[in-house]
DNA sequence: GCCAACGTTGGC
DNA sequence: GCCAACGTTGGC
């Protein structure tokens, strides 16, 4: 079975009610900080803002947390049978709301943080919608959550399948330039949330957004 | 390895 | 329910 390890988040013994209360309130702040331009209707029909597109952080590099390697990048993507992998170890709820909207099909970017050259590598699929994630129980992995009841699990995961590499790796020093430019321009990536939202390992991405990156592939750095 | 940004915890 | 202290993320 493949075990991806993903980015974690915060807290490894929230307890319960403050798990609720924290809970709430990030599905409070997603919402309002879904920052996108469809975000204006999303909140005139009282429904929230559904996104198809996604960008998934993960250390391509190894590092020990708790006697476990976290090392997972693309290359281990790859190599996991049927190149597909559980993103399992997300520990912030609104890394966790996201994935729970996540459908199969939609694609996602793989995003190695944490590294010599962060950036863009290359494109996924989810190809399992939310299910419990395992690791929440086990005592020896690092993302262990002692408060988290079986009955009533409060970290899920998805699982993703490689689909291909990007032509060329997208660094973040050139996105966050980028980024600098379209906040002055009003360009596809003003308000992308690898910047506004510098520390949640799983983000969203409009459509534009999601686009834009994958037309820089062919694009001379 | 440093440290800024930010989410969580817990005292009050 | 505020907010200071603390722990983590992740770029540099």
């Amino acid at each position: 079975m493949p075990r991806a390890k993903r980015k974690r988040a915060s807290s490894e013994n929230s307890t319960e009610p403050a798990a609720k209360a924290g809970d709430k309130e990030v599905e409070k702040t997603v919402t309002s900080g879904a920052i996108t331009p469809k975000n204006k209707s999303a909140q005139k029909t009282g429904e929230p803002e559904e996104y198809a597109h996604w960008l998934l952080k993960s250390e391509p590099e190894s590092r020990m947390d708790k006697g476990i390697d976290m090392k997972f990048g693309i290359e281990d993507l790859k190599s996991q049978p049927n190149q597909t992998a559980c993103w399992d170890g997300v520990r912030n709820y609104q890394a966790r709301n996201f994935m729970r909207k996540m459908k199969t099909g939609q694609k996602a970017f793989f995003y190695h943080s944490n590294c010599k050259e962060p950036g863009v590598a290359g494109v996924v699929e989810i190809v399992k919608e939310a299910y419990t994630d395992h690791t929440q129980f086990d005592p020896k992995n690092p993302h262990y959550d002692s408060s988290s009841s079986r009955d009533n699990p409060r970290w899920f995961m998805v699982d993703v399948q490689f689909v291909r590499m990007l032509n060329r790796f997208i660094p973040l020093a050139e996105l966050k330039q980028i980024h600098l430019k379209h906040k002055a321009s009003g360009g596809p990536l003003k308000n992308m949330a690898l910047f506004t939202r510098a520390r949640l390992s799983v983000q969203p991405l409009t459509q534009e957004e999601f686009d834009f990156i994958v037309s820089l592939e062919d694009v001379k750095a």
